[in-house]
DNA sequence: CGAAACTGTATATGGGCTACACTGAATCCC
DNA sequence: GGGATTCAGTGTAGCCCATATACAGTTTCG
């Protein structure tokens, strides 16, 4: 309990606006909203490779070492991206008559931001959620899930794991879009590929189901919000046998 | 039904031993197995980030552009990896009595697979599972699956979402391991950083959880592997629910 | 014995992040 | 007012990365 300096990992006392600064010298001709807005154009333009200090920096006018005055890293740049990306959230409104619809409700706003932002399916995973938007987030999600009688901890797993599988399953969206808007060439098509590779003696499962009709599956034409509903409800379902009702 | 050339992704061909290479000029002095497998080293000692073709073509003894002509780009060395990880999956034995236990068993040791080679969780995600260890491995799983009654599309999918929380699972273990073990800073306490950041104000479900005793959660003290059965369980539920039985 | 094919190397290009030293401007304090 | 302090932005340079290209040396085929 005793007033420690308590470290915060980096970005995320500048998120809080924990980050001080004097009142001397020359007024700061950039902001850090300015900065990361002029990221988070490049990488849904142009995909989270593109984002580097350079490019930023000359998307905004200054030299590149002039952003560092703002931020301390590349890392912490990804970071405010990360949470920028989900401005807006304080807006949200939770939806739905029982915990069902409003988790549900819940998951697909959240999958909604990822896929609107899909550059956030490439950024290397960092720290838990301590931004200021997931852990506003986070707090919706318990509210869903308020008065399902289930206890914290399995709240907050349950929470993890319906967030995780959004942002999977935008993932895999994603990179199948990829496969097929790929650099001009052939189209990757899943089963067809199976088909070639797969042996009925030495995998008789799968064989049959890459044979058979119905395996339109990671394929452009399944809708990825269908699967994702999916295996949100297979999830829901889970909850609803924890819950014992 | 032509016989039209069938692109495959970069590597795949290789992995299936569709490369062939010519008889003349001197012997290899090196094989794709050994660059594989000391990158595979290079990445458990030290972390993905530390592969680079250099740092691989140092711990074989050979200058970095050799490598290349075994594998045509390091993004084909990551799969290569990818799918080495996984070797040895092939002695898998598919226990339990009924699907459940099956299905829990797949998953279980699938995390396992991932956990002895952490710097899989900091991969980025690329093609969809082409690989022949990967393919084994749905193979595996449609058999845990049979006799379900489901749908081929349900199963596959089923799968995809068992697996990809396995890496889930094992991707915030890791990074929970991380934070303790940071860089001789402070332990990143994560309930004691929410206690600090969320006022009961704004966040009252959230400043709840993490005041009550229960909230040890992303703690080095939760077993991940108990955390990981939870939210297995909860998916089995979920699928128990979706056979109606 | 060429000619062709192949291995491994050396060199060089172009990109990335960021440490460091510096200039000049704004502010504070005496 | 004047010096000291603090800060913004720049330029340079170091180090790492992946990989294109040209080349030297080696093996095999016709």
């Amino acid at each position: 309990m005793t007033d420690e300096p308590l470290v915060l990992p980096p970005g995320i006392d500048l998120l809080w606006g924990r980050r001080t600064s004097g009142s001397r010298g020359p007024k700061p001709g950039l902001s850090v909203g300015v900065i990361v807005t002029a990221a988070i154009s490049i990488a849904n333009a142009e995909g989270l490779a593109a984002v580097s200090m350079a490019r930023v920096a000359k998307a905004v006018g200054f030299t590149p070492m002039s952003l560092y005055r703002y931020v301390s890293n590349k890392d912490e740049l990804l970071q405010l991206m990360w949470n920028a990306s989900a401005d807006g959230i304080a807006d949200f409104e939770l939806e739905g008559a029982d915990w069902r619809a409003r988790l549900s409700h819940w998951a697909m706003k959240q999958r909604e931001v990822i896929e609107s932002n899909i550059w956030i399916v490439q950024m290397p995973m960092a720290t838990p959620p301590l931004a200021p938007n997931s852990v506003r987030w986070i707090e919706y999600g318990l509210e869903a899930l308020d008065g399902t009688g289930l206890g914290d901890g399995d709240k907050m797993r349950i929470l993890g794991l319906v967030s995780s599988h959004a942002l999977i399953s935008a993932r895999m969206a994603f990179d199948a879009r990829q496969a097929v808007a790929g650099t001009g060439k052939q189209q990757l098509d899943y089963t067809a590929v199976l088909r070639e590779l797969v042996e009925a003696e030495d995998y008789p499962q799968l064989h049959r189901v890459v044979w058979s009709g119905e395996a339109d599956d990671e394929e452009p034409g399944g809708d990825p919000i269908e699967e994702f509903r999916f295996d949100l409800e297979l999830i829901l379902d889970g909850i609803e046998a924890r819950i014992g009702h």
